[in-house]
DNA sequence: CAACTTGTGAAAAACCGGTTAACGCAGGCA
DNA sequence: TGCCTGCGTTAACCGGTTTTTCACAAGTTG
């Protein structure tokens, strides 16, 4: 699919072969498509919730413009195309200063048609909130876009911004190794100079903050010699009790053992 | 002066008898007009806080198509109309599809150009608060869109409208965190300049008369290295009082630290 | 074991935000 | 017309935070 989101849009117009074409391309795209062969009272058209509407005043005779005149009137928000047969500049002025978006002279080719409807549907969705991407909930751990932030249990881990979007990278791409270089890339913006450290150290706190809201887990792993992949898994703790062990039970390996289950149940 | 708004637009086209056209109208419309006439760097394009942007890629030659894209990704929220000769209409389509808002052909009636001009920034400043909805209370405090001013006891704030208009926005987006650029793309209507502080300086006006009108509350709060998030909490006040409480309690240390509860506690 | 990688801590440099003040521009008023 | 005022922009400074850099320790590979 590369749609990039599927478009309301709403046609009135006569002109079968151009409509049915513009259909399929309109279906085939993903988008949603009315049609109408007569003027659809504004009120028909908010209901309908739409993106766009293409439509051919000319069909509608004397009534194009007042027509024309009370749906920008009415839908402000609404994309609007005209897509007719000759006409003078004049008219084309006068449609445009009035509150269509885009004119266009028929015969033209129904992919333009889609991509200048889409055109003024992005341009209209601009400005309005963009959708940031929901929380992302991966083990002990809460990563919230719209803060800027990750939580553990509601507490906040205090990432400064190259932090977060270091953590964020890395649990996007969950299970995957990401090199050195492309982290660089896609947090800092711009090719990492050869033996820059920034991403170690940037781990490194990362873990540090991981560690202290969130034990129990261990949530980033080195590749040596690759670079880094984010994968939570339980039981990091442990390892720092294995010496009282070995000093009470001599036993080395199946102590180890016991001793690293005990661990992950307390 | 009749004309709706102002609007800012370079031109960078080397066909000057056009240009030269269109210059006389758009002055005639008290537009404000910058002329190029060869690729002018996005950074100054944010610089020079522009509406719309007219241009023939033709001129660019090979560098035509890659300009465009460069452009329409740093300034998403600027409305660019093509106006060359002949093209196929795979390469408007491709245009189009990458964030040109609307491509007209040469020769075209300067007319026509600047009402698509028009209905391009038009299509770009809806859209921004078009639900004008109603009145917004939050804690003391009551956003009137209505009035263009908010309320706290029935008392103004005297906000100006650049700092209303702060101010709506960041509570309609109350809880969430809004990047500087976010909030200067919203409220200034173009792309923010690198090192433009303007939003920080509203922000601290607004703070100023939030706090006149409402102590006790304190509304918007710093995201270092990101933003600022709207969120009104209690219990801000405090600070003035120190003096009182170490003049009844001597204890340095000590006393300080209860004052400092007692605040978080309001 | 030698060469190279990564972890670590701390100092230096860069950056950020709060604050204030000056500037320029417009509209209002005399 | 010319002064006055309010508003928005820009620059500068300062204290604080973050990011980068560096040197060395620790770990890994062949």
């Amino acid at each position: 699919m590369n749609h990039p989101q599927a478009i309301r849009l709403a046609v009135i117009d006569t002109d079968s072969g151009f409509v049915t074409v513009l259909a399929k391309r309109a279906e085939a795209a993903g988008w949603q498509l009315r049609q109408a062969s007569g003027a659809v009272p504004p009120q028909e058209l908010v209901a309908m919730k739409l993106n766009a509407l293409l439509l051919d005043p000319a069909l509608l005779g004397e009534e194009g413009w007042s027509y024309l005149e009370r749906v920008c009137g009415m839908l402000p928000d609404l994309g609007i195309i005209v897509c007719t047969g000759r006409s003078t500049v004049a008219q084309r002025v006068r449609g445009l200063r009035m509150g269509v978006d885009d004119w266009i002279t028929k015969p033209c080719h129904p992919e333009e048609a889609m991509a200048r409807i889409e055109a003024v549907s992005r341009r209209r969705r601009r400005g309005r909130h963009e959708v940031e991407a929901g929380p992302l909930v991966i083990a002990d751990l809460e990563i919230r876009p719209d803060q800027f932030q990750a939580f553990v249990g509601g507490d906040s881990l205090d990432l400064t911004r190259r932090e977060f979007e270091l953590l964020q990278l890395l649990a996007e791409a969950k299970g995957q190794v990401l090199e050195r270089e492309t982290i660089y890339q896609r947090v800092w913006g711009y090719a990492m100079a050869h033996g820059d450290r920034s991403v170690d150290v940037f781990i490194r706190k990362l873990r540090q903050k991981l560690e202290k809201r969130s034990p129990n887990w261990s949530y980033i792993h080195t590749h040596f010699g690759v670079g880094y992949r984010f994968d939570p898994e339980v039981a990091p703790a442990a390892l720092a009790e294995p010496i009282r062990v070995v000093d009470s039970d001599p036993v080395p390996d199946s102590a180890s053992q016991v001793v690293h289950s005990s661990f992950t149940l307390g």
